[in-house]
DNA sequence: AAATACAATTATATCGATCTAACATGCAAA
DNA sequence: TTTGCATGTTAGATCGATATAATTGTATTT
């Protein structure tokens, strides 16, 4: 439609933004009752509306949810801080919160920490900076105390999610860590199992430390102790680290007859590392996951896991927070949700 | 430090925010000084600069972006449309879009069209109106032509990546995937292989085309011309549809040596399916993909892929970005990253 | 000594929207 | 006729920053 100049396809920059003064001026009415009109207002006639729309058609007025924010006191921006956009299941989360959000018209501004203190901070600060309304955060580690004290400060409301950290005004969104791996022990023990071993995360974080006491519990339960040796923690969360345990803990002898895994990541890197010793997982020694992301079900064997819905909870803690903003008063919900185990093939075997 | 009321944590919103207004008056200079400040002018005195500066402290004043944004005419945000976050490619990239406009001090707005045209233009006009600088966008299929019409008409300039649309006045940034399918292809043949089969992408994506043509070429540079029913395509590009197309493709008995796939993602979905049918991926059927993702070389078998460093493409792509921001009446560029064969197990035998 | 230059600072208008209070209407009630 | 009230519209101040041009005070030149 656009008559481009012969040549190349360079338009020169049009930046002459049409306003709401431009629209007012073409409609013969005042910028007020434009304003209006573009915040569907039923102060205004139904004739006056349809003049000011036309108007609008016809200059290709655009909304400028930026200037209004600046005026309104109030921000159309939420701020997104991910642990680790690598793993899917956060990218799942984030996809469940950009759209909830984006369905209330707001946009959502992200930003990867990295799983490091000082990039979380520098984000915060630019994220305030940025007018954001509130923040979705999963901290990393213990460094986000003081971020989460910064927020308060400025009176912006946050959302923790999967991780959470005790003694802050924030809401909180994830699964029964202690109940969901006290279910995937039962199970085990079901089938036959009774050396059972844990591959975890970092027991400083929230999520680690819970998932390892339900495993613990789970054991207990059943009247079981695991061998010191068959309970190992890495690092990072991820199947390098998985695979890299996994192998250790293969060739060290004496191996457990089921590897319980702190997420499926980590249980695709077990499995790869059986699998590099000559063994078949689900046959030779069952593993679990936990989180159920896309993947589970496609490998061979199918992975047992424990299912939480990632885009869900991304859109529970979208809801969570557009609510806190709404209404500042209301405190902090704390939303628990209940995990459910799917068992499939990597413990399919009867012991 | 704060000194929390007691009962509950629930500090009211304390909405009234420090404005450069507020630390001029306490440092006794007036509001522009006190501008000059915070955008480090050599115009003002050290003595002043001090002064300034520890009036910011004191109050605990945070600088305004969006203010300034209005201001100045120009944003500090960017727009990034994308195509699937839950890929890891995709999310590398991302990745690499965020930490280097981080750098520069720009926030990214994101959004997941999720291969849909209607809610792609939703975003594009909800980034519009939150004003962004400029927008990275992985067009789904061709409807992204309006949008980008669109955006030029506002004079917003805009990146694609990995994909494509001919014929607008946008930068591009993604590999060449027409010769790294050639050299995919070469290096099978050196392998040993002739009966070399394809599981493709939607040949509407221009990397859906470029990748089978790419195939196509390689096996003519050898004089070779793939079966007709070795050569497919799938709909969506995932694990789970290169799994069905495997297993089809298996099930129909004769199947290929090798089996060049789109990229990584479906060859761990076409190496699933082998297993499932009892085959040994590597040994019995040579497997490729492409993007080199973390996960490929973890694999047993490891997978024999094109190596194009999605992060460094993410931050190609800011940099090209910014700099057509900075100036706009550069000609949009076009970049093509050079692909690199990473030879591993799943092609290792020697037929 | 007057003119000029320069450096440091500041008053005021401005970006594009919303909000408040005021202003015309027209119609019902006193 | 006057008052009151509801309805639709509007002028002008405002959000928090930056840009422009003006205004100081001091040093340099002629």
């Amino acid at each position: 439609m656009s008559d481009k100049p012969p040549g190349r396809g360079l338009s020169r920059p049009q930046r002459s933004r049409v306003t709401l003064d431009d629209v007012a001026a073409h409609a013969e009415v005042s910028r007020s009752t434009a304003s209006l009109v573009v915040r569907n207002s039923k102060l205004i006639t139904a004739e006056t509306t349809k003049k000011v729309r036309r108007s609008i058609a016809a200059l290709g007025y655009t909304y400028n949810q930026a200037a209004a924010n600046l005026r309104t006191q109030r921000s159309k921006t939420l701020g997104m801080i991910i642990a680790d956009l690598s793993n899917p299941f956060y990218a799942l989360v984030a996809s469940g919160i950009e759209s909830e959000c984006g369905q209330h018209r707001y946009v959502t501004v992200f930003a990867d920490a990295r799983e490091d203190a000082d990039t979380q901070t520098m984000i915060v600060n630019r994220f305030i900076e940025n007018d954001v309304a509130g923040i979705f955060l999963c901290p990393s580690g213990n460094d986000s105390a003081q971020n989460l004290d910064r927020l308060q400060e400025v009176g912006i409301p946050s959302v923790l999610f999967m991780r959470h950290i005790q003694g802050y005004d924030a809401s909180y969104i994830g699964p029964d860590n202690v109940a969901g791996m006290r279910a995937v022990v039962a199970h085990l023990v079901e089938q036959g199992h009774r050396r059972i071993g844990f591959v975890g995360g970092p027991p400083k974080r929230s999520s680690g430390q819970e998932r390892l006491d339900g495993f613990l519990q789970g054991m207990r339960d059943h009247g079981l102790t695991p061998r010191a040796e068959h309970v190992v923690a890495v690092p990072t969360i991820d199947r390098q680290a998985a695979h890299g345990a996994c192998l250790a803990l293969l060739d060290a002898g004496d191996p457990p007859t089921a590897l319980v895994c702190y997420n499926d990541l980590m249980a695709f890197g077990a499995m790869l590392a059986m699998i590099r010793r000559g063994l078949t997982p689900g046959k030779d020694i069952a593993v679990t996951g936990f989180d159920d992301i896309p993947e589970s079900v496609l490998w061979t064997p199918s992975l047992t896991t424990i299912s939480i819905d990632a885009e869900n909870i991304g859109r529970m803690a979208a809801r969570a927070l557009l609510a806190r903003i709404e209404n500042p008063d209301q405190p902090p919900e704390r939303m628990i949700v209940a995990p459910r185990l799917i068992a499939r093939e990597s413990s399919a075997r009867r012991f």
